[in-house]
DNA sequence: CGCGATTTTGAGCCATGTCAATCGGAGTGG
DNA sequence: CCACTCCGATTGACATGGCTCAAAATCGCG
C-alpha cells in the first residue's frame, strides 16, 4: 500500500476535478457553479518550471491554478529569497497592478496549469459570476490567512518544528485535493525551496530533515514525504492532524 | 528643534486629521469623501490599553484607528506571542467572522480610537459609499503588503537589521501622519512587543537596541526614537528614507 | 560517460537564546 | 515621606542552535 510507485503524481488526468475539489473545500461552490467553472477553464494556460506567471499588466490579474505548484517568493538584492507561500492546485493567484513592483513575484515550481478567471468570469451570464468571484475570494483569504501561520513559523518555531509543520500543511493541503496516498505525497521542492521558505540555510534544512527521519516522524527522500508518526508530529508541531 | 517636549505625543487632538491624511495618501479619496468620513466617525469607540478590538460578532468588522495603536497577535500555547503587525491612526482593522477563531487577536496597545466604519458606511447616501469602500480596501492593501515585509524581516534579516528595518517603517508611517518631528518620534511599545514582532528575545532586543545606539544609528529611550543617521541606517536596512 | 544540480557530511564559529540577578521608575499604602 | 511592590530595562555568564565554508557523494540527464 506505501510503494512508491503507489504515490499519486503531482501531474495526472483529473487535476481540474482536485482543483475543484479544493476550491470547494474552502467556499460554499454549488455543484452546478464548479460544472460552470469547469466549462469556462478548459483552455488552461501553460507555464514551464521557472517561469514568472505574474504579468506586468495594469489590470489585476485573477489566476487559478489547475495543476502544479508555484509559489510567491522575493528575491533580495544580495539574491537571497523569501518565499512566502507555496500555490498548490486550486489556488488562487491573485495579483495587482503592484504599487511597487518587488512586494512578490509568482514563480512556478513545477509545470503549471492555471486559468485566467477574470477572463472566463466575464464571459459568463451575470448571475453566474458573483459565486464564482465568492469561492475565489474564500480561496484567496484561506491563503491569507496561512501567510499568518507561515509568520509563527518563521518568528517562534525551531527548525525542526518549521519543517515538520511545513510539510503537514502541504499534507492537509494535499490530502484535500486527493494528492495524498496512504500518509504520502509528492513533494517537488528542493531543499533550497525549503530553506527559502523557512528561513533557514540549505545546509541546516538537510540535517534537519535527516534528524526527523532519525526519529522516525516522517521522511523526506526521491521528491516524496512520507508522514511516519502522526501522533508525535502533531505533538512536535501543535497542529491537529486529519 | 529637538528637545523630548517636541516630540509630538501619540494622542492629540488632530488625530482625525492625520488619520484623514493617512488615508488619502495611499487613495484616491477626493477631499468631499474625507469630509463626509470625518462626519461619519465623530462619535469614535474607545478602547482601553490591553483591551480585545476584534469583537467576535457574526458580521465581518471594519472599523477605522483615529488614535492610538493596536497591533494583530497571535498567543501561542506555550504562552510565546507573534505580533503580525502594528496598526496606526488611519490603518484599516478588519476582521473577518474568522473559521478559526485563533488566527489573530486585534488588540489595543495603547488607548484606541476608532469608528466602526461598516455602520457609518450604511448611513451614508449610496453614492458616498463607493469610493470610501474603496480608500479602506487601498489601506488594507497597504496593509497587507506590509505584512510581506514583516516576512522578510523574520525569515532573512539578522537582529539589528530587523530592528531598525521595523522602526523605519514605523518612522515612514508616523511620518505620512505628522507624527515625527525632527526625526524623532513617539514609540509606545515595550522591548517585550518588539521582540514578540521580531522574533527574537526580549534580552537580545535590548542588546540590539544599545548596539544600534553606540553605533550612533538610532537611540530608542523614554519611549522615543530618534533616527541618528538616515543615510547609515538606509544601507543597513536596503530601504530608501524619505 | 561526464557534467551540473542537489544532497550530504564535517569542522568551527558566531548570533541568539536562556537563566538569573540587578536596577530604576511609577504607583500605592501606611 | 518612606517602604514596598511591580514592571520594564539592563547586564553578565553560559549554552546552543543554526550558519558558513569546504568538500564529497549522489542523482539526473544529455
Amino acid at each position: 500500500m506505501s510503494e512508491i510507485g503507489q504515490v499519486h503524481p503531482f501531474w495526472a488526468s483529473d487535476v481540474i476535478e482536485r482543483a475543484i475539489a479544493g476550491l470547494r473545500s474552502n467556499s460554499g461552490l454549488s455543484v452546478e457553479q464548479a460544472q460552470r467553472l469547469r466549462r469556462a477553464v478548459e483552455k488552461p494556460e501553460h507555464y514551464e518550471a521557472r517561469a514568472s506567471i505574474s504579468s506586468h499588466a495594469l489590470t489585476p490579474q485573477l489566476k487559478w491554478i489547475v495543476s502544479g505548484w508555484a509559489c510567491e517568493v522575493r528575491v533580495l538584492s544580495d539574491s537571497r529569497r523569501q518565499i512566502f507561500s507555496f500555490l498548490l492546485p486550486g489556488d488562487v493567484l491573485l495579483s495587482r497592478p503592484a504599487r511597487q513592483q518587488h512586494i512578490c513575484a509568482q514563480v512556478a515550481i513545477t509545470r503549471v496549469e492555471c486559468a485566467d478567471v477574470a477572463e472566463a468570469l466575464e464571459n459568463l451570464p451575470e448571475p453566474e459570476r458573483a459565486p464564482l468571484w465568492d469561492a475565489m475570494a474564500a480561496a484567496q483569504a484561506v491563503s491569507q490567512d496561512r501567510k499568518y501561520d507561515h509568520m509563527v513559523r518563521l518568528g517562534q518555531y525551531s527548525a525542526p518544528r518549521r519543517v515538520a509543520d511545513l510539510l503537514l500543511e502541504l499534507h492537509e493541503r494535499l490530502a484535500a485535493i486527493g494528492l495524498v496516498a496512504g500518509e504520502r505525497f509528492r513533494l517537488p521542492l528542493t531543499q533550497e525551496h525549503l530553506a527559502d521558505a523557512l528561513g533557514l540555510s540549505i545546509v541546516h534544512v538537510n540535517r534537519t530533515l535527516r534528524e526527523l527521519r532519525a526519529q522516525r516522524l516522517l521522511d523526506v527522500r526521491f521528491g516524496c514525504v512520507t508522514i511516519l508518526e502522526p501522533d508525535r508530529l502533531a505533538e512536535l508541531t501543535g497542529r491537529a492532524l486529519a
